[in-house]
DNA sequence: AATCGTTATATCTTTGCTTATATAACGAAA
DNA sequence: TTTCGTTATATAAGCAAAGATATAACGATT
């Protein structure tokens, strides 16, 4: 038997906004409160971390986070409050999109 | 407004057994009679054809695909009476999907 | 002023994927 | 037996994505 697999992912007219990877991101950096230490988090270099908050941002209608440099700690990057409310849009889209994919299966019974 | 994307494949315990490129291949192969005349209709290289059949070929339980070589003509390959079954079992849940991901997009109209 | 860890950015290297190329085996038909 | 276009396979070349490395700018705290 097989099982029905699917990746997804949000698009407007600047390119892709959010997908699973990116969403995992914004997860990492809501609980370690910098994109480096996030980064390292996920063992992703930060050089592609920075590429896909930078990619997020460019795409986004509304800041996903805010970025401070320089202060006492370095400073470091927090999600937003209009992001948190994408992040949990995208867990309920992925929720149900997995219920869906489950209701399929019966198609490849043969 | 974002738009929702997505991409989906079927697996089993032996790798990935079909996927979006992996159903246009096999429909070409359909209306050309040949991997190569199929690879060259898509502008994929032979390899990379050749790769994607052998992995169906493995994952498959029933085979998607005959293949002959030599003889006049050269040979050619056939997609199978279950080859075919799957290829439209996957359009069918293609088409579901699309029409399910199309009714979860005002989940981000905020 | 000095310190600190962060964001921001450029450049170089590397790695893995993809294509390109070449060659052998095949077997029906002429 | 020769010819043909295919499948099958190995190897080399090319290229684009990713990683590694280095460095500057920042600004609150001390």
């Amino acid at each position: 038997m097989y099982q029905i697999k699917s990746r997804i992912w949000l698009e407007n007219e600047n390119g892709i906004f959010l997908g699973e990877g990116r969403i995992q991101l914004l997860k990492a950096i809501q609980t370690e409160g910098s994109l480096s230490k996030a980064a390292k988090s996920l063992k992703m270099s930060y050089k592609k971390a920075w590429n896909l908050i930078d990619a997020i941002n460019k795409s986004s209608i509304k800041p996903i986070v805010t970025k401070s440099t320089g202060g006492n700690g370095g400073g470091g990057t927090l999600v937003t409050d209009y992001g948190k409310l994408k992040i949990e849009q995208f867990d309920i889209l992925k929720k149900n999109c997995w219920e869906f994919m489950n209701s399929q299966k019966d198609l490849f019974k043969d």
